[in-house]
DNA sequence: GTCCCTGCTGTTATATTGTAACCGCAACGG
DNA sequence: CCGTTGCGGTTACAATATAACAGCAGGGAC
């Protein structure tokens, strides 16, 4: 589909995230680490997705991930969707489902923290935050009827800031 | 791939929704009042397949509809998604995007008021409830980076509370 | 060494979910 | 009558995701 940023590159016109090179190679140190530390295989093509994901500026569609690393070598989708699933696992990346769009995780998730995903319909940015009041208000609100919680997806869709500013 | 519950009808075992004759009456003439408030039209297809979301015990797919529907008439998928969109815009249903799936609304929605969903991996009912605490906890959230949310997508995915009893 | 097991990836084919484009038709108001 | 609008039928297709099976490399067990 090229749910890609169409943002123009270089131009600093809008807030973005993980699309400097600096910022990159910050996540893949990261998530270098992280695997080291939980003793998980941070294999080439997992590392290769995991690259495109760091580098681009808005989060990204699985057949994005397969077009853009097929340049090189044709690689199907079930790979990326394997690697994706690995990344998941390990906590380097995050899944939109308003938009089936994977992006890198851009900070440390705290226990008692729960991510907000911010994705502007206008740019197609996705910010993310976190927030305790929210995972206590979401525990609460689970518990009242009983409602054990595994996973969340707490995902706002609006227009960010920077696209309201520029109308 | 058959998302409607393979829970047992008519047996009481655990805690469900709209899937007594009743609660689906019910929901059909709170739709039909909604569309004669608001100037809708509630055509023969859409009542259709709000009927059908009203009468199962939990959420479906769209292509369960297309099936359930084509028994008697053959309905293309363009069909029933243009119907559930129409649903969706009067507010009559919820999409879950975890899931793909869609279910008729459970009550009324408050202005200031976020809507959670707990949707059961074991079962795969969907519980609705709502929060004005999330929904402020939201909007601050929201503002601290200047982001005007316009639509919320907060699910919870674990296991609900009948699931849990009986291990 | 050989054997087996596990994890990772490739290959092929398929399933699932969602849309585009075009057309006919009925209703409604000129 | 005629144009417009809304609804839905038909066909074809796009986009997202997974199943099933095979090879291969590494690491122990024997
Ligand atoms: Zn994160
Ligand atoms: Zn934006
Ligand atoms: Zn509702
Ligand atoms: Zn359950």
């Amino acid at each position: 589909m090229g749910k890609g940023q169409a943002a123009p590159e270089g131009a600093h016109a809008h807030h973005h995230h993980h699309h400097e090179p600096h910022e990159a190679e910050q996540l893949i140190a990261h998530a270098e680490q992280v695997c080291r530390e939980k003793g998980l295989q941070f294999t080439p093509l997992r590392r290769r997705v995991f690259e495109r994901l760091a580098a681009s500026a808005g989060p990204l569609g699985a057949y994005d991930l397969v077009e853009q690393l097929g340049r090189e070598r044709r690689i199907s989708p079930i790979s990326v969707y394997r690697a994706l699933e690995f990344l998941m696992e390990a906590g380097l990346i995050h899944r939109i489902a308003l938009r089936n769009t994977y992006l890198p995780c851009a900070h440390e998730h705290g226990a008692g923290e729960t991510t907000v995903f911010l994705v502007c319909s206008t740019c197609g940015n996705v910010d993310e935050l976190a927030s305790s009041e929210i995972a206590r208000d979401l525990a609460g609100t689970a518990a009242q009827v009983g409602f054990r919680p595994v996973s969340r997806a707490v995902e706002l869709e609006g227009e960010c800031q920077s696209c309201r500013e520029s109308e």
